[in-house]
DNA sequence: TCCTCGAAAACAGTATACTATTATGTGTCA
DNA sequence: TGACACATAATAGTATACTGTTTTCGAGGA
């Protein structure tokens, strides 16, 4: 295990704007998850991150209880950690997204306003810059940036907020696949043909453009894959 | 605000199969959610509930954040209780159950075991002793009954909790619709129909029935409906 | 009667302290 | 050297106490 990191955890400043130190701890953690600055051997103890943030355990252990709900940490008897993920966890992962983005992503050419549209030409720009370096940091804050702004406009907040979790939780594709040359130019096609179908507020073509982007993430993925499967996780605990 | 039955919140047994606290009080809680044993206002106040179960407010704080984060309840300055769903809401709850539901019922026709298909038989047999007697209540029963044994037989565990979560929001759904003889009986058609996939392990004939059912559930909710528009809710905290 | 203000109650949120469990290391014996 | 028991430490889980905020309710005045 890795010695966390706590210099990355930021003190909670008093003047905070009326929120609850619990949900502060729960997006800078989230936040972090999401740009991958959590490793997978770094093990994440509500005391150790208290002491960083200057509060005390509840509401940084409520905190890390939402992201193990979420499906973005598992608990264990020695702290919490990021899940380790089976073939069949991503394949199923796979199988829910490829159901929700093509019918959100098509809802989001109607939802999306000007500016939205701008911030995904920005995104698509960056990518393209980023692969032209071959910069896959880069890359991946750029399909961030580019996802997040779609879902965003989204006016169905429950299918947003589920697209979002499950999304993130494939953190391991994306480490493991934006690093390629060849799946970097994939990714860049993709989100220039979905932000073609955004500009001309073409639903059926951003749906199309979605199954095959996700069709193709997946192949990616299990393409040159085949490490030994891990041993199960202990079970989400909503799933009762 | 109705005063709280504590009488049905049953103290923990001190002879607990090593389950957490938290996770015996969220597993009852979310029973009693589910076959509409909370009323709409109906107020859970962490204190009381640990008064009744014997334990102190943490463990059943903890369960109550959980049922808020996977929108079955919501959190006030005053009490947790059932979200106030806007016409809006339940019309963005059943775009997702649309998503999901047709899919995962035709992996079932694979997963579902002989015991489950025993289940099934049953569950439609007791929605039809229901149907004859007009009894709104046997039938919810049956209803949740066949829903958690086809989705049980999932192997895609993500998927399942994610059904779970959102069939389970629309609870004013059921309250609202399986009142009305005739809705019952479409009922009992769609879940006969259903059962009928099941028997000759039919994937697309059940993914086109449940395309059907969830369509008439939405019609029948949405027909004779038009109450005045209730105030948003605070937004779901995971929805950050 | 109705409005305003203030006090008190009710509740969520947070802090601290205690307990139970489990991994890990350490020593002893075969 | 290796296996097994035992002690120790690390950490989740639970309990209790404190704090801050918002609602409720009642007193006093217009």
């Amino acid at each position: 295990m890795t010695a966390p990191d706590f210099e990355r955890i930021r003190p909670i400043e008093t003047a905070n704007r009326g929120q609850s130190l619990r949900r502060q701890i729960y997006q800078d953690l989230r936040e972090k998850l999401r740009h991958g600055e959590i490793g997978v051997d770094e093990k994440l103890v509500d005391v150790d991150i208290a002491k960083a943030a200057g509060v005390s355990r509840m509401p940084v252990r409520e905190a890390l209880l939402q992201l193990t709900i979420e499906g973005h940490l598992v608990g264990t008897t020695r702290g919490f950690a990021l899940p380790n993920l089976t073939d069949e966890d991503v394949a199923n992962i796979f199988e829910v997204r490829k159901l929700l983005e093509p019918r959100a992503v098509a809802n989001a050419t109607y939802d999306l306003d000007d500016a939205g549209l701008q911030r995904l030409r920005a995104a698509v720009e960056l990518t393209r810059e980023a692969v032209a370096k071959g910069d896959s940091e880069a890359l991946s804050e750029a399909n961030i940036m580019f996802r997040e702004t779609w879902i965003a406009a989204l006016r169905n907040r429950r299918l947003a907020a589920t697209i979002l979790r499950f999304a993130d939780q494939a953190h391991v594709v994306r480490r493991d696949t934006l690093g390629k040359p060849d799946t970097q130019q994939v990714v860049l096609d993709g989100m220039t043909s979905l932000l073609d179908a955004f500009e001309r507020r073409d639903a059926m073509a951003a749906h199309d453009r979605m199954v095959a982007f996700v069709h193709e993430a997946e192949t990616s993925y299990f393409g040159g894959h085949y490490a030994a499967k891990q041993d199960k996780q202990p079970g989400d605990p909503s799933d009762e």
